[in-house]
RNA sequence: GGGCUCGUAGCUCAGUUGGUUAGAGCGUUACGUUGACAUCGUAAAGGCCGCCCGUUCGAGUCGGGCCGGGCCCACCA
């Protein structure tokens, strides 16, 4: 024993330094391992958090569940890299540092001026970053610090330029107009996923419309109609189809062509709708099918252009009121529904009423063939991916979501009206267009203004961080790529599955014709206490690092892993935590009691080497530990690491420290066994609870248990097969203890009362050779010894406090006759209706006839082979 | 409107292809504990597994319907 250890573990004493520790090992980057080359990669990127803001409880989440099955594989062999990185979030940090400094001085990032306002937005990213990276480490996560990347770092903006011009050359990069959905206040377009849909009460304008009256809640748009569109179905408006209408309007007379098209609601309104190409989708995907011009009227402030005449400058809403008064004075409105609900679309950022606008904008084609894919689209590409199981999720449900998703996919726009962001490699003089890597020679060229979509950089966010692309020539890649795409695990959120995840495999299959992942691992959301998200303006959010401060990392990390499912959201609770906390202390206790007076001989003991087992209770303990450790693996494979730690828990808590420890106790005998059962279970816990596993490992040796291997198993899977028959004798035994305790505590002790005569044979002799050891431990036994009562079968004889009781075993009779009665009835018809299908008597003839004779044994085994019957004869 | 998901002990949740007596943590109650640990131990109480119908020898598990929560997507001019 090299230190003493504490009564109880104190979290905040060990962690940094442990951390600490780790890190300057240089075990975190996987080419300090010293691992043979054909050692197998096991990688994750590290979904790179925003960096807006701190980190909350989700992340945490994230932490634990990555580091677990990193930690994990890198005890286990693998050439384990976990590669740490964060986001530029583009659009959220300048709204974040726009905000800020409104409320400091005033000022709108348009006083600043462009280069001024960059200055404050780094001075903001490096601030927050290096919050995030503090709080990232405290969690115990051991990622690869030396290749740490950022979204908008110079390698990145190498890749990302890089990209573009592959794209834009292989012609699925293109510059065109769309409607697009455009944020008057932060002056951006912004993806379908960002725009946010409320529900809101609105007005509903009936107007009069040449020879309709049609309903619209933005009579304003009046201003930019080309056409109005009836439904081709509609028997009421065949007669004006094709006609070219005039229309009288507040600002004069105007034409408009009638046209029939599918995607008008017979039944909504009066079934004729007005069409603004310009300031709709659904009217700009009618004119594109109808060949119908379009007319802007809308500007990029939300305000009335000066072809609107008097209402040029005109806020919309203004416009909207003005141009209603003037309708009514013209006698144009027929009436008005004031309870009128509709879905409003608003920027998720800032809440603004979405316009949609005409505008030049680059676009991804997700439907454009690539050459070097076989002609597949994007999106034929990756769709493939999923539905050929080359990406798998989990859990399997987000399969439908991702391919459905993707089927709906449209262009992409990429090209984003902000400052902060990577800019777009393109040039303009005039009409011309050039794209390329540097602004090209001459005079007059202008880089385009605007920066790329968010996701556009962290789509890479798999390669760009390997070393893409100077690691990739003529298709062959090189260096980290090579040794570590594709990865194995993504693990994010189910909620940015489209978001992210959809843009990850485009770009990587466009890059570099590989998928970026085998395995999709979505975590749920943690909500609070009353099952409600956590966010910022609710004030329910909770500092990870305030729980961290107060039961320790480890604590945090597995309340977060335990009762977890994938894809399922979570609530956290102080309680939950709490529970986890007095866990590490029992381990932490359980170390103490093994460690103490334990001679230097036992100590140095291998945790590989199998010790032999002397009595029941060490096969038990031992068997119980092999067979602890493959449900382990088996469900680290599954990723079901809740169970695994279930698994861990309860051998640990009430079959180790319950039980063995107290047997321990009593044969005095603190050997090998214990020293091995400790440090396995060390091993074992340490991907879970990293700090406290290391803290007690750094007791008693000199090396990281952070690299400490998992003991080999397929050499012990005999002894444990051979032992886990024994279970049940010890199970046995257990249960009669308990009975002695509460016959005692009771203090009704009347013979045999609870325990009837199951007991012969062998395992009465077991009782007696085995119990008197165990059972002489706390009860004040005076005597034991072997005798015969009333009836035939042998009982024990215990005598407390001069009391007689009568042990004859510990299952209750009534309860196992009418538990076996049960299970002969089951067997019973399941017999007679496998006889009736095979048309024969042969089972019926083979059925157990007598309850009383049977054994459980013969019970299960027969049953199986008739299961196996059932099955045969289903399939 | 389309899709997904959940409903199991007082609370939070497990329950892997249908199969013995449906589990855990917390909480509650009773009892216990002088040496690993009160951040402890032993036990008890507590379940129409949302409801109905079906498939099956057998359903918490599979199918259909209903009730009730949550989420996602589309979108109304």
């Amino acid at each position: 024993m090299k230190n003493e250890l504490e009564k109880t573990y104190n979290p905040g004493f060990f962690e940094d330094t442990i951390y600490q520790k780790w890190e300057e090992s240089g075990f975190f980057n996987p080419d300090n391992l010293n691992l043979p080359n054909e050692a197998p990669s096991y990688t994750i990127v590290l979904p790179p958090p925003n960096i807006t803001a701190k980190l909350h409880l989700g992340h945490s989440a994230m932490l634990a569940i990555e580091d677990l099955l990193i930690r994990y594989h890198r005890q286990n062999g693998f050439r384990t890299l976990w590669l740490p990185g964060t986001d530029h979030a583009a659009i959220a940090t300048q709204n974040m540092v726009e905000k800020k400094i409104f409320s400091e001085s005033g000022q709108s990032r348009h006083d600043l001026g462009k280069e001024k306002f960059l200055n404050e937005v780094y001075k903001f990213v490096a601030e927050t970053q290096a919050t995030i990276l503090h709080q990232t480490r405290k969690m115990g996560a051991s990622l690869d610090w030396s290749r740490l990347a950022f979204t908008l770092d110079d390698s990145r903006q190498k890749a990302v330029k890089r990209m573009f011009l592959d794209m834009y050359r292989a012609g699925i990069i293109y510059r065109g107009e769309r409607v697009v959905n455009w944020c008057p206040r932060c002056h951006s377009t912004l993806a379908d996923d960002e725009v946010e849909h409320k529900e809101e009460k609105a007005k509903l304008y009936w107007i009069k419309y040449g020879p309709f009256i049609l309903a619209t809640s933005r009579p304003e748009t009046k201003l930019g109609d080309t056409a109005v569109a009836v439904n081709p179905q509609d028997p009421r408006y065949q007669e004006y189809v094709g006609q070219e209408l005039e229309i009288t309007g507040v600002i004069g007379k105007f034409k408009v062509k009638v046209v029939a098209d599918r995607a008008v609601d017979i039944n909504f309104g009066s079934g004729a709708i007005k069409v603004t190409p310009s300031h709709s989708f659904i009217d700009n995907e009618i004119a594109a099918r109808h060949n119908l011009p379009g007319k802007k009227i809308i500007d990029e402030d939300g305000k009335m252009m000066s072809n609107c005449g008097k209402y040029a400058g005109m806020t919309t809403s203004v416009a909207r009121d003005a141009i209603v008064s003037d309708m009514q004075a013209m006698g144009l409105i027929d009436h008005i529904d004031e309870e009128y609900i509709h879905n409003s679309a608003r920027c998720y950022r800032c809440d603004s009423v979405i316009e949609p606008l005409p505008s030049k904008q680059w676009f991804i084609s997700v439907d454009a063939p690539v050459a070097h894919l076989n002609e597949q689209s994007l999106k034929q590409a990756a769709i493939a991916a999923a539905d050929k199981q080359e990406i798998r999720f989990l859990p399997e449900r987000f399969t439908k979501r991702y391919h459905d998703w993707m089927e709906n996919l449209h262009d992409w726009c990429i090209s984003r009206q902000i400052w902060y962001g990577h800019s777009i490699p393109a040039w303009y003089r005039g009409e011309e267009i050039f794209v390329g890597e540097n602004m090209p020679e001459g005079e007059g060229w202008v880089q385009d203004q605007d920066t790329l979509d968010t996701w556009f950089s962290s789509g890479m966010w798999t390669f760009s961080t390997l070393g893409w692309p100077d690691n990739f020539q003529d298709g062959i890649k090189s260096g980290d790529l090579a040794r570590f795409h594709p990865t194995q695990v993504l693990e994010t959120g189910y909620e940015i599955l489209t978001l992210w995840v959809s843009r990850m495999v485009m770009m990587s299959l466009f890059a570099l014709g590989e998928n970026p992942f085998k395995h999709v691992y979505l975590h749920g959301t943690i909500l609070d206490k009353a099952g409600k998200k956590m966010s910022k303006s609710k004030g329910n959010g909770v500092d990870p690092l305030d729980m961290i401060n107060s039961y320790g990392a480890d604590a945090v990390r597995l309340s977060l892993l335990m009762g977890a499912t994938p894809g399922n959201d979570s609530r956290y609770s102080e309680e939950k935590i709490e529970a986890k906390r007095n866990f590490v202390n029992k381990l932490w206790n359980i170390s103490r009691f093994v460690l103490s007076d334990l001679d230097e001989t036992s100590l140095a003991s291998s945790a590989n080497i199998l010790p032999e087992a002397k009595t029941l209770a060490d096969r038990w303990i031992l068997g119980g530990l092999l067979s602890t450790r493959k449900t382990v693996d088996e469900a680290m494979a599954n990723f079901e690491f809740s169970l695994a730690a279930d698994t861990l828990y309860d051998f640990t808590w009430n079959k180790l420290a319950d039980w063995y420890l107290e047997v321990a106790k009593i044969e005095k005998d603190k050997g090998q066994i214990l020293v091995y059962l400790l440090k396995n279970i060390l091993i074992m816990w340490h991907p879970f609870i990293p700090y406290v596993t290391e803290a007690i490992w750094q007791s008693f040796n000199e090396s990281l248990i952070m690299v400490e291997q998992w003991s080999t198993w397929n050499d012990k899977l005999d002894f444990w097969v051979a032992n886990t028959a024994k279970e049940n004798d010890f199970i046995f035994l257990q249960e009669a203890i308990i009975a002695v305790r509460n016959a005692r505590s009771e203090n009704k002790i009347e013979p045999a009362r609870k325990v009837q005569a199951l007991v012969v044979g062998e395992r009465a002799n077991l009782l007696l050779t085995q119990a008197p050891l165990l059972l002489g431990l706390r009860t004040g036994i005076d005597s034991i010894s072997c005798d015969t009562k009333a009836s035939e079968e042998k009982a024990i004889k215990i005598v407390i406090d001069k009391t007689e009781i009568y042990l004859l075993g510990a299952v209750d009779a009534d309860k196992e006759q009418a538990r076996l009665f049960k299970e002969k009835e089951n067997l019973e018809k399941l017999i007679i209706s496998l006889s009736a299908r095979l048309g024969n008597q042969e089972f019926i003839d083979r059925a157990p006839t007598n309850i009383v004779q049977v054994e459980q044994e013969k019970l299960t085994r027969y049953r199986v082979e008739l299961e196996n019957i059932n099955i045969a004869l289903k399939a």
